[in-house]
DNA sequence: TAGCTCGGAA
DNA sequence: CACAGTCCGAGCTA
């Protein structure tokens, strides 16, 4: 009965899962479907069950059965009663709570008790924290006025109850448009199959029916870098027929949304219409940045531009790299819930914590493909990952020990023998295209001098950029060093080998950002090479763990090589490789 | 009015 | 946890 018996589940939602053991991958596969990675030390991954990860499961058409069944399946022992209840209990609350429609009240929506409960309601009705929102019995529900639907959800949500929200979306106005199947140079294209199937996952659900409560309209779709996110978003546009709104990270992005939608669908590029700190174009089809929005006037501090949301009537809104999202669109949001909204990110994790606004604001997780999937199938390169943990000189040791916690970390991250190394790498790796990524100016200068290859940081003119981005890919430059533009530049070329210097403290983003430099599939079919450089024994390699977790969930496994154990002979090492 | 440089913001 | 980078808008020049 105690199946595979990969895992240790304890009572504090945490589960331990054996590196080692012949029920690992199996294992691996089952948790990411309801918990979330939160360590990865030497010999056991550590997951956690948390309230909205059982949500997000419940969303994607798991029972509390299923969880309990597999639960039971992978655990070694007899897992604690307590934690089967709980997880029944939190995952039998995502569909207790329902918002529908009033049948003749304009303006009031219901929250509907849809399970036996009979607390629950009187519980929401003298909640403090929803005081405000003007709850009014009524039998099994309570009415409330609709202008409270976002925020009723958040603060629903944050008490531990998920709202299901039927209440339906308006169309918002109608505009024609269809994918060509064909790109501006003639190349054909066709949705992929994945694509195909995140596309029905947000929009096959809406009930056609104009005015008629649905079920989907909004919601998150997680693909990895370079997986073809924006496809996903065209399609979207296809189903729906309606002006939409997108919003995503930089005007750079922004300009590629554009060239996409007149290059892959009907529409002509009068109908589309930017809306940055350039052009204030508002039209059917409007591409904007995060930023602008968030822009406040000198004068009274007005978030001028958060009218946008409401200039034309908008029946879809992408929030693309939907991470990303910040605190002012999040409030803005709470007010347009009758509005269909798609996130697209390709890492849904935060590093402040918002994941669960986004699931009350934006929606669930409605459709994920595991980057090892995509990997599997062909449409991203096979990458094997390295960390090499690079001991410091006694003299820098001696520095690090004296120096305080902050400092410390830098001090590890600009280690210079990790620059010795950088060598090696670019030796064994001969010929191939090699991005050299890091955190630090200086450091990366160093790294630049001694390898002679060009560095591009922030301060690197745009023409400067963009002339060394073309000699990169005309493979006149094998290697390119940069500094952290290479998470915003989206067009950074592809590389074969990425070697990362150093890294902000923990980001599990920027790690998995960093790694989809070079997932495009190669010609050749040949692998792809993830390295980071840690120095040994410090407050950096600590982070480095925290920056991988993603990508460990992703099903990417890290080989750690120490130091001197490495490339005694790179000949003979480049065939292990 | 287009094309800059600069400081502030998040 | 702070460094680096981005974007916006204002103020200037031509």
């Amino acid at each position: 009965m105690n199946g595979t018996g990969a895992c240790i589940v304890q009572r504090d939602f945490t589960v331990l899962l054996e590196k080692g053991h012949p029920g690992f991958e199996q294992a691996k596969n089952k948790l990411a479907l309801f918990a979330e990675l939160v360590k990865s030390p030497a010999m056991f991954h550590t997951y956690r069950i948390t309230p909205l990860s059982l949500w997000n499961a419940a969303a994607g058409g798991q029972t509390a059965d299923d969880v309990v069944e597999m639960l039971r399946c992978l655990s070694r022992w007899e897992v604690p009663g307590k934690v089967l209840s709980d997880i029944r209990m939190w995952m039998s609350r995502y569909g207790s709570l329902a918002l529908i429609r009033t049948d003749g009240a304009p303006g009031m929506l219901y929250l509907e008790q849809r399970r036996s409960n009979p607390a629950l309601l009187d519980q929401l009705e003298t909640e403090p924290s929803l005081a405000s929102f003007r709850l009014q019995r009524d039998g099994f529900r309570l009415c409330f006025p609709a202008v409270f639907r976002g925020q009723l959800k958040q603060e629903a949500a944050r008490l531990g109850y998920p709202v299901i929200d039927e209440a339906g979306y308006h169309r918002g106005h109608t505009l024609p448009v269809a994918l060509r199947g064909v790109t501006g140079d003639g190349q054909p294209f066709a949705l992929r199959d994945y694509q195909e199937a995140g596309v029905d996952a947000f929009a096959g659900r809406v009930n056609p029916a104009e005015g008629q409560a649905g079920h989907g309209g909004s919601g998150v779709i997680v693909l990895p870098c370079g997986a073809g996110k924006t496809i996903v978003g065209l399609a979207a546009l296809e189903r729906l027929q309606c002006e939409t709104l997108i919003l995503t990270s930089n005007v750079t992005s922004v300009r590629q949304w554009i060239t996409e939608i007149c290059q892959k669908t009907t529409l002509t590029s009068e109908q589309i219409g930017e809306y940055s700190g350039d052009k204030k174009q508002v039209r059917p089809v409007t591409v904007s940045t995060y930023q602008i929005l968030t822009h406040r006037t000198k004068k009274d501090g007005d978030f001028q531009h958060m009218r946008l949301f409401n200039e034309r009537d908008w029946g879809l809104i992408i929030y693309d790299e939907v991470h990303l999202l910040p605190a002012p669109v999040f409030r803005a949001t709470a007010d347009i819930q009758a509005t269909r909204r798609l996130g697209l990110t390709a890492t849904l994790v935060r590093e402040d914590g918002c994941e669960r606004d986004v699931f009350s604001l934006i929606g669930p997780k409605l459709y994920e493909v595991p980057w090892r999937e995509l990997e599997r199938t062909g449409h991203i390169a096979k990458v094997e990952c390295q960390e090499i943990q690079v001991a410091m000189a006694p003299s820098l040791k001696e520095k690090y020990e004296a120096a305080q916690g902050r400092e410390k970390f830098r001090i590890a991250s600009e280690n210079s023998r990790k620059t010795a190394w950088l060598e090696r790498l670019l030796r064994l790796h001969e010929g191939r295209q090699i991005l050299v990524i890091g955190q630090y100016l200086q450091q990366l200068a160093e790294a630049a001098y001694v390898l002679q290859a060009p560095l591009i940081t922030g301060s690197t003119p745009q023409e400067e950029r963009v002339r060394l981005f073309q000699a990169f890919r005309e493979r006149q430059i094998q290697v390119l060093v940069v500094s952290k533009v290479a998470n915003f530049a989206v067009d950074l070329p592809d590389a074969s080998v990425a070697v990362q210097i150093s890294g902000s403290f923990g980001s599990r983003q920027e790690e998995a950002q960093r790694l989809g430099r070079i997932l495009r599939p190669k010609a050749t079919g040949e692998k792809a090479y993830f390295y980071s450089l840690v120095s040994a024994d410090s407050r950096e390699q600590h982070f480095a763990l925290r920056r991988q977790l993603f990508l460990v969930e992703q099903g990417y496994e890290y080989k750690i090589r120490r130091d001197e154990a490495i490339f005694q002979d790179d000949a003979a090492q480049s065939e292990v490789l």
